[in-house]
DNA sequence: GCAAATAAGTCAACATGGCTGACATAAATG
DNA sequence: CATTTATGTCAGCCATGTTGACTTATTTGC
């Protein structure tokens, strides 16, 4: 099953010859090794997230797109496609594709603003909820799990990384978005429930 | 700048009609909020893990496809195509198409293997791993600096988390290509170099 | 030594989910 | 009433994933 690089050892390392002139490696900084790894396990740890909800929203034939709008509208009952587009950051055009499927497919349903009768807010329907609870339970479980084996603080510590990986700009969005109090170093542990 | 949900307050929370029974939630489990924006965080964590790279190689005409084609090689010299298949887990012709285009643009160099003539040993040519170094740096950059800021175990910690993320077969797999010490609770934390 | 298996490349066609530009409609606002 | 705003829509492009079928070169097993 070709395991990748059991054999790692008799790969012939080298630098290739192509444009030789070899040493000329450019004003790149070193880089510690160790966080090279880390990058790839990022990498690995997002796939894996993210393949949970894939298997399920295949069965609707809706995808990733999909996710991310049940899961924002869920979390935001009637925010506004403007909101969820600052969200995203995605294109009008892009989110109208997925908006549409999501609405003619009845997880979606759309109501005028209150106040603003332009708007179009937001909300699942019954059959939304029940498919995104369904994907946050997947999604929650591997975290869930992968927090207890990373050991008693994993939920803080990995919480602050978290954080601290978004753009500063972007980071009070975000953690408005999220209900953040992980952003001022309080609580977060307490396994809420 | 509509940030979303500074007025999250007004919007009318409730489900909608779109076949009412009201109540009828469904077998899903009561899912603990503080893990729902941990879902959260991960998502944007990550949009912004890839955003650095995404606008250098936007200059070369790459994508994301090439990057994870040129950091692998980077990193494992020699990989063979059914090697390289076997981790980014995505077909011979999508990977065809990237490889030729990084082969053409002078990124990438293949030559036969040593034992075995049909395979083809893919090696970074020095402009690609100019290119690959830039990136990882800009990557490396953004965690080097959020594990300061998540606190002194935050290394260790959340690199146990994220292997915990990954599905336990796929695990040794990624652990041996990570070169990780990080299955084994040992070290990791020394910053090498 | 030859037939079969293997490593890799390729062609064609298709889906998803980004993008741009242009334009339509309805409601709010000055 | 003119303008701005919120949303939707049409048409087309690009990147990156997919499947299926087929070629070529090389290795391997009988």
């Amino acid at each position: 099953m070709a395991d990748i690089n059991a054999e790692n050892s008799h790969h012939r390392p080298e630098l290739t010859s192509t444009g030789s002139e070899p040493g000329v490696e450019g004003p790149t900084a070193p880089v510690d090794p160790a966080l090279v790894s880390f990058m790839e396990l990022f990498y690995f740890a997002y796939r894996n997230f993210t393949g949970d909800p894939d298997a399920v929203l295949e069965r609707y034939g809706f995808g990733r797109a999909h996710h991310r709008v049940l899961h924002f509208v869920h979390r935001n009952p009637g925010l506004k496609v403007a909101e969820l587009l600052d969200i995203l950051k995605i294109t009008k055009q892009s989110l109208a594709r997925v908006l549409k499927e999501l609405r003619q497919k009845g997880f979606i349903a759309q109501r005028p603003g209150p106040d603003d009768l332009r708007e179009r807010r937001l909300h699942l329907t019954l059959k939304g909820v029940r498919l995104t609870d369904k994907l946050t339970e997947l999604q929650v479980r591997r975290i869930a799990h992968a927090l207890k084996e990373a050991g008693g603080s994993a939920d803080e510590v990995t919480r602050r990384f978290l954080v601290a990986m978004i753009e500063p700009h972007e980071r009070d969005q975000v953690c408005s978005l999220v209900k953040c109090a992980e952003h001022r170093e309080t609580d977060a542990k307490t396994g809420a429930t």
